[in-house]
DNA sequence: TGTACATCAGTGAACGCGCGTTCACTGATGTAC
DNA sequence: TGTACATCAGTGAACGCGCGTTCACTGATGTAC
């Protein structure tokens, strides 16, 4: 309905308003980005091809990018932000303090992986382009927050203390180790086609339970 | 001093023997290639580059490898062979099914990733190349074949025992992240920071330990 | 031990390709008066 | 409301580059007799 609003008859990509000035080049090439990433994997991405997809000129991307690097990490800055929501949202799902809503946090960041393996991938890769970016670096501390959180809860302490942060860096490297091996291998290795739950509670639970017998 | 038998005056590159056949371009060509991913990242690489750093003709990798992914599929087998055999002994500097045997295996992953943080990343990283190859899925499997037994032996179960390999996958994706968090964020999340064998031998006490609560 | 020959592992020149980036340009949009 | 102009976001042509790969070749090595 509303898309019949311009004149222009089917052209090539969806061009809203005028060619000229459609404001949305940015958030196009980073979407067309992504896609590339997905599908052809990190370094499977050319400025050049990401222009021909947004239907821009190969010079059109450096009108918002001062080069690939940046689109890159804009791609990864856009991720994060949908990771980390993606993860509050999990915890805000179950009852503070409980083993589920630390389950659930590591539940959004596997399902993430498993939908987005090129992108995750991209977030965690090598570090040439988005090495010293402040933004993503503080990205990433607000992301391992939210798993902070909610084993302080869990252990009802104080998140600065340092037995949460250890526990916390503890599940955060399991379900990170999770998350690749699963994308990595599909479902080659047995173990891994369990389902994600059974072993996110036990390993909460492990982790997180009373304390074991002290060395 | 043996080095001296050679007639050849200061060549460029190490040149054993004669200029042809030197019999040793296959493995030379890997060690380039390993080098180039290690300062480079992987896809930092190319066949020209690893040519040129074996003092070669770009034409010459071809004579041992059908294309650039053979040869990267060659880096990945060796890196392979090299991390199960120092799982194995870190493994074999325990006591069969101690606790410390299990960190061993762990702690021999964690050094290898820090040691080849490019070479780690390759393998385990995209599938482009070595997707479908059975030969390095089968080394893959092999690996996680001894977390497998040194979790079987502490268990003091069969390793086909589902409760094993369950437990034995849990242990692999923590240290499989750690690894990863580890050369991604250097030192940059504070709780990297402290000692691996602690982390290690907290997790292996967990997962292995004595069984928790259940439900 | 000597010779003939197949094979093997290199060379180096050449190819076509797609990429990142720059450049002078142009037409649309927003603003001041 | 109309006009002049600065700015903004595109175009499209061009550049130089390094790469992967192929090709006909050549010289060294191993083997049969």
């Amino acid at each position: 309905m509303a898309d019949k609003t311009t004149v222009a008859p089917a052209e090539p990509r969806v061009t809203p308003k005028s060619a000229y000035h459609h404001g949305d080049l940015r958030a196009q090439l980073i979407a067309a980005v992504r896609d590339l990433v997905e599908t052809h994997g990190p370094d499977g991405f050319s400025v050049a091809e990401a222009a021909r997809r947004a239907g821009v000129s190969s010079a059109a991307p450096y009108k918002h990018f001062k080069d690939r690097h940046e689109i890159l990490r804009g791609v990864v800055s856009e991720a994060m932000d949908r990771l980390h929501a993606a993860m509050r949202s999990g915890a805000a799902a179950h009852a503070t303090g409980s083993l589920e809503a630390v389950a659930a946090v590591g539940q959004a960041y596997v399902n993430f992986a498993r939908a987005e393996p090129g992108v995750f991938r991209l977030v965690f890769g090598l570090t040439e382009g988005h090495e010293n970016a402040p933004d993503l670096l503080k990205k990433g501390e607000n992301c391992f927050g939210v798993v902070v959180e909610a084993a302080a809860a869990c252990l009802e302490l104080a998140p600065q203390h340092p037995d949460v942060q250890r526990r916390a860096y503890i599940l955060w490297s399991f379900v990170h180790g999770h998350s690749f091996l699963t994308i990595d291998m599909k479902h080659k290795v047995a173990s891994a086609e369990v389902d994600d739950w059974q072993y996110l509670m036990e390993v909460a639970r492990a982790i997180l339970g009373p304390v074991e017998r002290t060395g």
